[in-house]
DNA sequence: TTGCTAATGCAACTCGTTCGCAATTGCGAT
DNA sequence: ATCGCAATTGCGAACGAGTTGCATTAGCAA
């Protein structure tokens, strides 16, 4: 018995249907071990549904962005866009120079960006995206 | 007489020719009054220097980025890139979600960000980069 | 001034992403 | 159950930002 089903939950709330497209590209994502892109998530889901078209990965991660189940992140600026489970956004992004690698990594400094910007200047903080690039301690 | 001319000195440094293209680009880069795409950028290159083509406008830019003079921020993933003269990076962005005025902000945080990380994680940090979006005070 | 090479203009191309449309399918109503 | 219809899909064509190959132009050192 499925006693949590965020997708399932997400789409009825908003009226949406589910199909096996959704479910698949959900699976993939939410398990997913590091950000993928459109392509690769395309790639995982065909291994068990090998109908499943491109635009409808792409349709599914935009639906999903909308209903805050995923977030697209765009690190390089250029390439393709990754995709990753939506996370709580006082988690920011470490990525490596050399290996390229990306970790996640919690702190508090978004909580405090978030207090300092409303108590002093008035502006009402809605996200926060924090990219650290540099070497990681294996690259170091 | 001209007393400071970083582009001057950057392209000589490295190696590299001083171009009309070039001089025109960057003098609107480094007046501009806010972000450009590459195709503003373009267009205010021609109003002086109607033959300058687009694909230099993209290759100055990547020049002087690898020079450290501008850098490149894809704010909203998907639309085309913006350029803004290089700023130390413990300026960062807040970008107004309703009038989509983009603002700089200095503060503390990122200096803050480097040493935690450097000290308690064995990251070497080389850049950051923070977006901040929500709403401004004129539209909060 | 000359000569070599970097830089440019132009057009064709790449590639991630979106869109139009006919065929399919989930799902509430019957 | 099954019907009917709108939501969703697959497919291919289109789009737009950015890049690249190549012949021509133009810095700049000698």
């Amino acid at each position: 018995m499925i006693i949590d089903d965020p997708l399932r939950e997400a789409l009825e709330r908003e009226g949406h249907r589910m199909t096996a497209p959704r479910r698949a590209v959900w699976d993939v994502v939410s398990t997913a071990e590091r950000h993928l892109t459109a392509d690769e998530i395309a790639a995982r889901v065909r291994a068990e549904h090998p109908d499943v078209n491109l635009s409808s990965v792409y349709r599914s991660l935009t639906l999903f962005s909308e209903l805050g189940l995923v977030r697209e992140s765009s690190l390089d600026s250029g390439g393709p866009a990754h995709w990753e489970p939506a996370h709580p956004d006082d988690e920011f992004h470490l990525r490596c120079r050399r290996c390229g690698k990306v970790d996640h990594h919690t702190g508090d400094l978004v909580g405090r960006v978030r207090e300092h910007l409303e108590a002093e200047h008035g502006w009402v903080t809605e996200q926060v995206e924090l990219l650290v690039t540099g070497l990681c301690p294996d690259c170091a």
